[in-house]
RNA sequence: GCGGAAAUAGCUCAGCUGGUAGAGCAUCAGUUUCCCAAACUGAAGGCCGCGGGUUCGAAUCCCGUUUUCCGCUCCA
């Protein structure tokens, strides 16, 4: 990373609350780690950003349909989806070293050692899978016991959640900081849970343990079945969701990159068993072209594929914009087979197969009864503003031979930009106010706009810019004569003169989501 | 959570070896101004992050604490 690009990050964020996009949550109190607020332009620009992703899915497909599901959901879910077991790890740090380690892997690790120690005993006889020795009941010697030994007791202690035994385990077995000769001196191993917890119902001894809910994925799912049926749908057919979820991560940092609550776009689209990956091409284009109609520079843009897939997938990408520190996930298109439909009809004990009536050409029946395959769009709407704040972000030098002069500009499209359109009168006197509100207050009905009078006009124009207010319209004295006004474009603060009557088609244009999604 | 750095007005900072807080911009009121910032007059704005200690006296020295930044660790 060099200096100007960290630079430059840093004068996005600083702008993102100096001019109210975005504030560190409860700041009066000395702040909460790893939340932020979202101000009066953040909120403007997030909803923009929401409605375009909306539109994009929801609209503009007849087989996707949006929902809403709660963020509490019933506890069993979260043993389904694997996230009670899979998103907490014992973890342990080596002071002297100063490193973390995940107290099962480092424990894992000796067993390995051991393994591999004990196998080369067997120099003849080389077993296959580099894990069994050739003839385990007759020849275990006494590295391959030990491993053998230590990997019970390891399986046990986690299924216990004993996290004082993973320590004894590490120390009495002496296993060593992998990147360290020293002696380590080991903390005590905690646990770190990655999902929030809080208890329902008011009186504590009855409450259950609920979860905020680490993904809004699984609210689709539970809702596969409701939503199918209500709506008629036949696969292939996709439901979207937009909403919060929340993750206590180990390290939450570099602002709204990795929050502790944030929020999710996503949706999960259901297929035949078997044409999964013809739809996850089709989907990996089409969420990259809705990211580039926004204007932004292809190349800024890349896929990253998963090699080590999760236990559920069988196609993974990532689609990465390049931050100014780098390269980051933004979206994931995700092939999950139908492995989260599966567990919830094993945890539940409901049906959730579709009956497929159309006729395989292969086999001349119906395709029958199946758990749908799932492909999954998944975007992160905190990351997304944060691209989208960065990508607009201009400090423009307009220095002349004379005169050093510069503006800070934010270039968002126009149909994500907080305020659509200002209107000014030249002056604060002759009848120009009362001749500027009454435009405006035909304007704010279809538009957001804002009304400013004080200060100099070149002013107004640069605090506008500063919040990527694409359009200015003047109000002046060739206005009250002619009924005409200038309009002062963003990007390239040129101004035309209009009639009055014509805004409404020029903002309207300018603004439309047909610039989008057409 | 560990290590390093930082914390003074809304923002950017100054404030030397301890002597009771200052600038520019921004804000507010007014003046000026017929189209691209930093014109004029005035005003307001500070638990010097918080708590404790040393001292006659602490923004300044010491200890603790909180928050932020930069690394490390983690990341479905």
């Amino acid at each position: 990373m060099s200096k100007s690009t960290d630079e430059i990050f840093k004068n996005v964020i600083s702008h993102a609350k100096e001019y109210g996009f975005v504030f560190p949550s409860s700041e009066i109190y000395d702040g909460l780690s790893a939340v932020y607020d979202y101000g009066q332009f953040g909120a403007e620009l997030k909803n923009n950003i929401k409605t375009y992703w909306w539109k994009a899915m929801v609209q503009m497909n007849d087989n996707i349909v949006g929902i809403d599901s709660a963020i509490f959901m019933h506890p069993k879910i979260w043993k389904a989806s694997g996230h009670v077991d899979g998103f907490s790890d014992p973890m342990i740090d080596n002071k002297i070293t100063k490193k973390r380690y995940r107290a099962d892997q480092l424990i894992e690790g000796k067993i390995d050692e051991l393994r591999a120690k004990g196998l080369a005993a067997y120099p003849d006889n080389k077993p296959i899978d580099n894990q069994t020795p050739p003839n385990e009941d007759l020849y275990l010697n006494e590295d391959l016991q030990k491993a053998q030994e230590i990997e019970k007791k390891l399986n046990d202690l986690l299924i216990a959640e004993d996290l004082g035994g993973l320590k004894e385990l590490i120390i009495q077995y002496k296993i060593k900081d992998p990147l360290s000769k020293e002696e380590p001196d080991w903390t005590d191993v905690r646990q770190f849970n990655l999902m929030f917890s809080t208890q329902m119902g008011a009186v504590a001894d009855d409450a259950d343990v609920v979860y905020l809910r680490p993904e809004t994925a699984q609210g689709i799912f539970v809702n596969y079945l409701n939503v199918q049926k209500s709506g008629r749908m036949k696969i292939p057919f996709g439901i979207a969701q937009i909403g919060k979820a929340f993750r206590n991560e180990v390290i939450a940092r570099q602002f709204i990159i990795r929050m502790r609550e944030f929020e999710q776009m996503e949706m999960q689209f259901f297929v035949r068993p078997g044409t999964q990956k013809e739809w996850f091409n089709q989907w990996k284009e089409a969420r990259l072209k809705w990211h580039l109609a926004l204007g932004t520079d292809a190349a800024k843009y890349r896929y990253h594929e998963h090699v080590k897939l999760a236990h559920y997938a069988d196609a993974a990408y990532d689609i990465e914009f390049e931050f100014p520190f780098g390269f980051k996930e933004v979206e994931g298109i995700h092939s999950r087979t139908d492995f989260d439909l599966s567990q919830h009809q094993k945890f539940s004990g409901k049906k959730l197969q579709y009956f497929d009536p159309e006729v395989d050409p292969d086999t001349n029946k119906p395709y029958g009864n199946y758990i749908p395959y799932v492909i999954e769009t998944s975007i992160g709407l905190d990351r997304m503003f944060l691209l989208t704040m960065i990508n607009a972000f201009e400090e423009e030098d307009l220095s002349t031979e004379d005169k050093q002069d510069s503006r800070t500009v934010l270039h968002l499209h126009p149909c994500l930009a907080p305020v659509k359109a200002a209107i000014f009168p030249l002056t604060k006197k002759d009848g120009l106010p009362e001749k500027a509100r009454e435009i405006m207050d035909r304007l704010k009905i279809d538009f957001n706009i804002q009304y400013e009078e004080k200060d100099a006009i070149g002013k107004r124009y640069r605090r506008q810019d500063a919040i990527g207010t694409p359009y200015c319209i003047t109000v002046d004295h060739q206005t009250l004569e002619d009924n005409t006004v200038t309009i002062r474009h963003r990007d390239s603060m040129e101004q035309e003169r209009v009639a009055a009557a014509d805004l409404d088609k020029i903002i309207g244009d300018g603004v439309s989501w047909r610039n989008l999604l057409k």
